[in-house]
DNA sequence: TCCCATAACGAGACTGAGTATCAGATAGGG
DNA sequence: CCCTATCTGATACTCAGTCTCGTTATGGGA
């Protein structure tokens, strides 16, 4: 989870490693919440004036090709990136706070064995998301 | 699924029923797979050339709200619409011929009991999409 | 059946997310 | 250290989706 980590898949996804995409990265695991690339853009121009908004479109686009974010579709049509473990599609998404939990791929896997099965269809990707209330907003 | 059961569905949401949304409901019911609102407009146009591109628009989220169509999320950030049963959630998306199956309801409901178990979720609502390819694109 | 308040429509302007372009900068293999 | 393919940043552009507003039509009530 690292940045370190990150370069690695980078690398190893045949992307270069570079000053801007590091600090993408590091800007949206900080924030730790589901973010608009537009709002992540103006977060970064903060810390990094110079940051061009068609960098941090294109390394959200290379982020969620290898693996190390992923892209949530927000109510309004907006879509929203998350960090998260590579490889990882499903989520539990608080619609009061925002947050954004991963949900294991075993709850998931037997479901898509047996629609396989039952319809007769190759499954090369699945998602799962659920929508609702955190546990903390809940009581709070 | 005739356009009688979506009029009533509209009136039961406390939406009108237009000549315009019947149109826009029968089209999306003809093309039987998933379809952007723009591609949908202009197939739209060419048996009702004055319909509006904003109703088209307008229209869907109606659809959508009271379940008779659901929105999907394509590759490209955009989105698209498939007609499909009420308060359907769950879909197998082949993505050779752009057919949208359904998916029952009782292939998630398990899970969905388990995820908010175990993490103190209260869920409101889940998606669950699989992308693959069908039977049929498979054999041929 | 007619009335009429209110919702929906159509046209077109507007917004803003996302993309394309291109000259200049930089990563990283040799 | 060099060289080149890739990435960056500035800016212009595209186009999905929304808003506005004057007009039209639905559908509940008299």
């Amino acid at each position: 989870m690292s940045s370190r980590s990150t370069a690695e898949r980078l690398r190893d996804g045949g992307e270069r490693v570079t000053r801007q995409r590091l600090d993408v990265w590091e800007a949206l695991e900080r924030i730790g919440r589901q973010v608009s690339a537009q709002d992540l853009y103006d977060e970064l121009r903060r810390r990094h004036p110079r940051i061009g908004r068609a960098t941090v479109y294109r390394t959200l686009e290379a982020l969620v090709a290898v693996g190390v974010a992923r892209r949530f579709e927000l109510d309004g049509h907006v879509s929203a990136y998350v960090a998260c473990r590579p490889q990882h599609h499903h989520h539990l998404a608080c619609h009061r706070c925002g947050r954004v939990e991963e949900i294991d791929e075993g709850y998931v896997a037997p479901v898509a064995a047996r629609v396989a099965a039952d319809r007769g269809f190759r499954i090369d990707d699945a998602r799962l998301d659920f929508y609702g209330t955190c546990a903390r907003c809940a009581a709070g």
